[in-house]
DNA sequence: AAACTCACG
DNA sequence: ACGTACGTGAGTTTC
């Protein structure tokens, strides 16, 4: 097998980092950001490659050739900003402590120095990669040089490979070709300034058919659109340079080393001291010599399979202070417990012989129902799966038991609300400095109960891990709560929401399975029959459920305008169809359609499917999901049915109550523009809120000047929108987009709105500012919303990242809001010893299901405990109905 | 898996 | 000049 060779484009590489990685510094205040980036894609492709030899190629400061001739052309290069500059001699002591070859040479650019050895090492059989986020490399590819481009997608990164083939994929041009590419349209990331007026689309088609510059030149004539022809007349110089300036030179004067290149172990001593300075805890596991041994904690992992054992065990955790545990299920089949009593402690109880499912489960209950305290990762899911098995009741000891439980993915989630998810591995990883195998790596592809039959000791390693790394983390996050000012919100609000959830996914709510048949079946007829229209309006059947097929139908057979927007075509959304509705039939019919496919397909159908045996649906509710503090629902999700069309809202009326029951619903009138009016102490809107019903139209009488019973509709209807854009983190565009209004005009009414209520754009600005300052976003009860996107370069991400300084504080305060009020809810319903239930949130709603003969005591605890559940400036009122279904209730 | 569309607060 | 409202989940088609 032919040898690897990999090289680095040092520079591109570390400014990608450098803009892609949060800011960080060390405790000596050294950036080292770019670092940490460059060396966590280095490791990465390293992991993958395992490459024989590497090099990393830098620029130096001397200008070059290349960038003398784009000096002359356009003045000064950009700098480097110092944050990163100051970056790249750490970076390259880092490298050479690892024994990494590094090369730069005065005039030559690391894009040449690339080539060249590039070159040289496929010419001696070698395969090479280079790794660059630069796409001018691309131009080196060929069937054994394979470019590796970085990508960020969605926080992972990821690479795209480019052999010769792909590029041709990719762009339709050879390697070679992207020089001419590059020459015609200009790369504006490389100063490169290409021909004025040409950009990808006519550049490929010219080098496609003319093969390069100078043949299209030649033919320079015979060019079709006119624009380009004249555009190259004009600018063919230009084009000449710009082909210079992309040219990578593979023929340098530079006299490389293979042999010093060779890459031998670069964890050595020296870097993981250099690591530990620049304080990358988590790169530091790479280095063997610190990171615990695995055979050394293995070692205190013991598996249990004797009953008498097992028994025994389980009665000392009884007993015991604290402990963590995991139950390791593969979907609802319960395969093992594991235990950790202490750091030297740990068991693994697999499901088998005399020690049964059942057995298990209830011993562990009883373990958790005396303990002091006890570790967990999910505990909702955890106290699901123990009620399922252990066919009793959980927590018979009442609201004490419960403070014993912290669960450790909820804490996770309050120290960073952005994470998708919340695994042993991340804990690990991320509180421990500890990097344990992972599930994949243990088992490849399969399920958890094979590879507990097929292979032992992975098993015991990953199931002892559950909760070892939770009795080992849970300490850590607290520390970390409390330093961030959010242990009591985590111990007095999410714990105590946990077991509400809980209590609420049990009970579920009640569906009438008939009557939502026969609501799916007569969508199902009018679907029908506008389906058969809408073909005879078409001319043809096609998929109308096809964004692709029905933009073709509508922009281009049937020839309607306006038709744009989106990458991959027209776009068919509701605002766009909207606007040609009252001038074609047939898109007022597909609009319709729409509609009923949509209700039938995700409510009709879709809730059907969760009806259980009980007739009722239990969905789950979702902790650390949202950046806001807000909760989720799935499978299905009950926070989204249909109210705003009356079509849709007569599926509520299949929620019904138990028999003997009625459903009460109550919400919060506006609680974001009164925890807003709270927050921000603007006098003007507290004062508004404590006299007025009609807050919108109190806020377009001040702010148009007219008398309040004077306000028009359109001035109210505006006022309104300005009220929500507020909550959104206003800006001039979006309420222009709501409103359909010019953007001076939306900016004239938030400029006069601010006028009006000065504290409010004050408070705005201070949100912005103190995210800008700390990097988060706070609620009223300390939970913050991490920011980074204030500190992009990138105009549009910037921006983004001011709006959600502004919305996460109103939106999270109010989320805070009602869930005090869900624990005070559900704990006044069991304290007054009474039946009805807490079955659902909606944001800024609580549903509940009242026996009939505790109507009014229910309706009192609701609204005494919502109102009640935080004490602001301005009244928090509410709405409450009642009904025989969710539609009469609310 | 991603894109699009649309349901809710 | 840039191109968007904030926060979610699900079904469908297409790659």
């Amino acid at each position: 097998m032919s040898e690897k060779i990999l090289l680095v484009d040092g520079h591109s590489i570390i400014n990608r980092a450098f803009y892609g990685v949060t800011d960080l510094t060390n405790s000596e205040g050294l950036h080292t950001n770019a670092i940490y980036g460059f060396l966590n894609t280095l490791f990465k492709v390293l992991d993958e490659e395992k490459p024989d030899y590497l090099t990393v190629a830098f620029d130096v400061k001397a200008p070059t050739f290349r960038h003398q001739m784009y000096d002359a052309y356009k003045g000064t290069r950009k700098p480097m900003p110092e944050e990163l500059h100051e970056q790249v001699p750490v970076l390259k002591d880092v490298l050479h402590a690892m024994g990494i070859a590094t090369m730069e040479k005065a005039g030559l650019e690391a894009d040449d120095l690339l080539g060249t050895v590039a070159k040289r090492s496929e010419k001696k059989g070698m395969e090479v990669t280079v790794l660059s986020g630069d796409r001018d490399l691309l131009q080196l590819a060929t069937d054994h040089i394979r470019i590796r481009l970085p990508k960020t997608k969605g926080g992972v990164t990821e690479t795209e490979n480019y052999y010769t083939q792909d590029v041709i994929d990719r762009y339709q041009v050879t390697p070679p070709q992207i020089i001419e590419l590059k020459a015609l349209m200009g790369d504006s990331a490389d100063n490169i300034p290409g021909v004025p007026g040409i950009g990808e689309k006519t550049a490929t088609k010219l080098i496609v058919e003319y093969g390069n510059i100078e043949n299209a030149y030649a033919h320079v004539e015979e060019i079709k659109p006119n624009r380009a022809k004249e555009a190259l007349k004009a600018h063919y110089d230009m084009a000449q340079m710009s082909k210079t300036l992309a040219t990578i030179n593979i023929d340098c004067d530079y006299d490389y080393d293979w042999e010093a290149a060779r890459l031998g172990n670069i964890y050595t001593e020296e870097a993981y001291q250099l690591l530990k300075r620049l304080e990358f805890k988590n790169m530091l596991s790479r280095f063997s010599v610190e990171a615990p041994s695995n055979e050394k904690i293995e070692k205190n992992f013991r598996l249990v399979e004797d009953l008498g054992e097992a028994e025994n065990l389980l009665t000392r955790a009884e007993g015991a202070g604290r402990l963590a545990f995991s139950v390791i299920r593969d979907k609802d089949q319960v395969l093992a417990l594991s235990l950790t009593l202490s750091e030297k402690e740990t068991c693994l109880i697999p499901v088998q012989g005399l020690v049964t499912e059942g057995w298990l489960l209830e011993r562990l209950l009883r373990a958790l129902e005396h303990v002091g305290e006890a570790d967990c990762l999910s505990l909702k899911e955890e106290l699901s799966c123990l009620t399922r098995s252990a066919g009793r009741e959980v927590l018979l000891l009442g609201p004490d038991a419960e403070e014993a439980f912290l669960d450790a993915e909820i804490a996770a989630y309050l120290l960073n609300p952005l994470k998708d998810s919340y695994s042993v591995e991340e804990l690990a990883k991320e509180y421990l400095d500890l990097v344990i195998p992972s599930r994949a790596e243990l088992f490849g592809k399969d399920s958890l109960a094979q590879a507990m039959e097929e292979k032992p000791e992975e098993f015991l390693a990953y199931g002892c891990y559950a909760s070892y790394v939770l009795y080992q983390s849970v300490p850590v996050l607290l520390k970390r709560l409390r330093e961030a000012g959010m242990e009591k919100l985590y111990r007095s609000m999410e714990m105590p929401l946990v077991f509400t959830l809980y209590r609420m996914e049990r009970a579920g709510v009640r569906v009438d399975a008939k009557a939502l048949k026969a609501y799916g079946d007569e969508l199902g007829v009018r679907i029908g029959e506008l389906e058969s229209k809408i073909y005879e309006e078409a001319g043809e059947t096609f998929n109308i459920n096809s964004p692709k097929q029905l933009g073709t139908i509508l922009f281009e057979k049937m020839g309607m305008k306006g038709g744009k927007k989106t990458k991959t075509g027209y776009s068919t959304s509701a605002d766009v169809l909207e606007k040609l509705a009252p001038d074609h039939p047939i898109v007022a019919d597909i609009l319709e359609y729409r509609q009923l496919a949509k209700l039938k397909s995700t409510y009709a159908d879709g809730l059907a499917g969760y009806i259980g045996a009980d007739e009722r649906i239990h969905t789950t509710f979702q902790q650390t999901i949202t950046a806001t503090g807000r909760l989720s629902s799935v499978e299905p999700n009950l926070q989204n049915i249909p109210i705003r069309m009356e079509l849709g809202r007569r599926i509520r009326k299949v929620f019904i109550p138990k028999e003997g029951c009625i459903l009460v619903d109550a919400d919060y009138s506006q609680i974001e523009l009164r925890v807003l009016a709270h927050m921000s102490g603007d006098e003007n809107l507290i004062k508004a809120y404590r006299e007025a019903e009609d807050i919108h139209r109190l806020t377009a009488s001040q702010v148009f000047h007219v008398p309040f019973d004077e306000v028009t509709a359109l001035q109210r209807r505006n006022a309104k929108a300005v009220n929500f854009g507020i909550v959104y983190g206003i800006s001039s565009f979006g309420l222009s987009q709501d409103l359909s209004i010019t953007r001076k005009e939306a900016q004239e009414y938030i400029q006069k709105y601010f006028e009006t209520y000065p504290k409010i754009k004050e408070f705005l600005d201070g949100c912005v500012e103190k995210a800008k300052k700390d990097g988060y976003a706070e609620t009223m009860f300390g939970r913050r919303r991490p920011v980074p996107e204030l500190k992009s370069s990138n105009f549009m991400q910037r921006s983004f990242g001011e709006r959600v300084a502004m919305n996460a504080p109103i939106q999270g305060t109010a989320a805070d809001i009602i869930k005090i009020a869900m624990i005070r809810v559900d704990r006044r319903l069991r304290e007054e010893k009474l039946k009805s239930r807490l079955l659902l949130q909606v944001h800024d709603e609580l549903l509940v299901e009242a026996e009939e003969g505790e109507l009014e005591q229910v309706r009192k605890i609701l609204a005494e405990e919502m109102q009640g559940a935080a004490e602001l400036s301005v009244p928090l009122e509410i709405d409450m109905k009642q009904g025989m279904n969710w539609y009469e209730a609310h």
